[in-house]
DNA sequence: CATGAATGAGAGTTCATTCAT
DNA sequence: TATGAATGAACTCTCATTCAT
């Protein structure tokens, strides 16, 4: 199916085309039967070559299923950059990263399951937390400049912010896939939920009472960071004494 | 060795007592390995009978697995409800079902990620999702309750409501996984910052004056918290020097 | 064949019984073919066990390996110890032991090539040193037993006799297997140069009267030899016939 | 790179230079890993030519190897009758004849190991014992010329001696090798003293027993025959009696 | 002749499950 | 019911050899 160009393939091209069905079939039969569900011998067949011709592409199961992985999340990841119009203010760019967002999860659901239990499964680790930060790093980008444009309050910290936007994305998709019908309504009803939520908790022009709140969460975190202060001074000092 | 009790086990209770123990070591096989890294011969080697034996108490490593998995969501199931007092206004429930939770993710977590995972080749899938909807019905019925007293707004939409929950709650506990130390006081943060969220939201008196008083005992809180922990570690440290 | 004992066998023993079994035809193959050629699946075949089994004996086919030449090496190290009669003055130890040892030798030449060849063979050292040093301790021992009574001249280097001994011995052994009639006259033959080489060299009466009275002794012994032969050869002729 | 003669080469020699090249790195890599260890992809990276290529030279590994063996000899032989100088007296080339031997096997030790070792599964075998016949057949022209001009006694019994020349200096490369230090007075050591055995045993020059024991020796040999032609004798009858 | 990707048989090893004791 | 030796299918990976280019 689809060899429509005229010139022929040049080895390079070969290869690579080989190495993406390889790709592409270790990744369906990944979602399929996870990890060690993944047969050699049916990756071979899929891609129609021979099972020893696998090991000229990739020198391991292993070192394939890498691939795999890191090819998914640098795709999704070019695809959250590519959802914000760059011109966009800061928290139209946060709603649409949390359609994209939604919409990817609920499209990768499994693979993302199965990603994150990657860690355990057998001798050789593969899912780098550096994949997922890369992807992450577009919600920190949009976020800073929301509270540099004053969109947000200054003492809004990214950290929590984020838990609640991914976490409650991700969760979402769950109870949304757990349905029958995917409903764009539903999705749109949680991104709109979502983003007046991050509104009226963070949001600067929230009429009169922001003001008076985001010095009250600033006093807060200063007492935290005693707080903190404490607990270290106190742990060191038993230390000491034991 | 350990033949204390004076009256000797029936042979029901010899039966139960095996399967437990065989049902803990599975667990404690399937978080350090995986499903597939969990070896029969191991098991009966931790539980101390035959590798045969095991076949006696489940039909095979399948069934007993789902008996790790169904055990596991019943016991934090129960968790759940042990750790909000009966007569507490909704709120407060709320507030400790949301610390209960978190600390659970948080020692659990490579359970759940695998847990989730699990779905295997054509002969055998593992975990039912119901599992896991006992264990939200917990919230579920505070939140009737919260919204019946007349604390949250009647319009709520408790399944909006739930996927922040959880998903805050566990994409916090991976954040807080995520540092080298896992400070009590992130997690009181990551809860606080949580419920008022939730009360700013869908609070009964959320429209007009959301901000009015919120600020304030969301500072109140935080600081009575504090003073919690300075108790508690200065009693740790008092209990240590006597 | 041969299960003649009325007593069922324990356990013990017949694990012990499939091990050796297991040695002996992977000796067979290893004779037969090579470190290399020995295959698990040829050694189930023969001793009529699954290729599974085989690794209920041993952890590995190197480590079943390891087991043929160590027990190869004990063997004749017993054999070389019974060869020779306790009591008999040490030069007649000496021809006995290199009696022993050129049969031997020729017995399981391909064996010692093969051995010797395992140092390089891929990735896992086999044979040890100590197997072979085992062994040749019972020349030393008899050649100090020699130089103590006065039988060898004080000043002989027992190394450069070893070498000559065992060396003499192991090329002879590929001389006569290379003829077509393994001849236990020639065996006689070589056998009787050496020892006689040994002492024109390193006799106490070396130095003035060596030969004096050497031939006459050779001859004699070479006569007893054959009539020895003789005399067996008959007998055993006589027992087929009657 | 290396493209320096005028001459550009006939095919004929370039075919005969990658044969050389192919060898040569063959040989290297046995020694290196041993026969099964050769790898034919390895072999090719070495000689900078497609594995595929290999084929154009050599039917297969087997052949190749073969190839290397035979190399191997001959060069070695070659090496024989260049350490000896044509005119020196039968005594003086059988020393130098030892001394080279003695260095040869202690610098190919591995290859000689691993060359007798070579018998493979049904499909090939590959060293065949003429490769080491031509080689010995310098020992033997010495020895002929040194009984004939009356050096060594002309009963003497050349196989015997060949076996402990060739015996004693491989033992002992064996012996050398051992140790940590190839110390060259060890080896002088060992040649000396072999060349003075021989000297005492077959010398013809031995003041006056040699001539008592050539007859003696004779005698035996003679009685040796006859003991032959009865067993042979012997041994048909038994056949024909079964 | 040269190439090197493709092959595919076959290697050693693992492990859930069975079954005679 | 308990045992654990035996099973054997299935696994990943290797490598000499071929053949279209």
């Amino acid at each position: 199916m689809g060899r429509a160009s005229a010139r022929p393939l040049t080895r390079r091209e070969k290869v690579e085309r080989k190495e993406k069905a390889l790709l592409s079939a270790a990744r369906a039969l990944f979602l399929e039967r996870g990890y060690d569900g993944v047969r050699t011998a049916d990756l071979a067949k899929r891609v129609q070559i021979s099972e020893g011709s696998i090991y000229s592409y990739f020198k391991n199961k292993s070192e394939l299923m890498q691939g795999v992985v890191v090819d998914f999340w640098r795709e999704i990841a070019e695809g959250a950059h590519a959802a914000i119009a760059a011109g966009d203010p800061p928290m139209e760019q946060l709603h649409d990263l949390a359609v994209y967002h939604l919409a990817t999860v609920i499209d990768n659901f499994d693979f993302l399951d199965l990603t994150f239990s990657l860690r355990r499964a057998g001798e050789d680790i593969i899912v780098s937390r550096d994949d997922v930060r890369t992807y992450t790093s577009v919600f920190d980008e949009i976020m800073n400049r929301a509270i540099d444009r004053g969109d947000l309050a200054s003492g809004t910290v990214i950290w929590l912010v984020r838990d609640t936007f991914y976490g409650t994305l991700e969760y979402s998709a769950r109870t949304i896939l757990g349905r029958s019908t995917k409903s764009s309504t539903d999705m749109n009803l949680v991104v709109d939920n979502l983003l007046e939520q991050i509104r009226r908790m963070y949001g600067a022009n929230a009429q009169s009472q922001v003001n008076s709140q985001s010095p009250n969460e600033a006093i807060t975190q200063r007492l935290e960071r005693i707080a903190e202060t404490f607990e270290v001074t106190i742990e060191q000092f038993k230390r000491q004494n034991s």
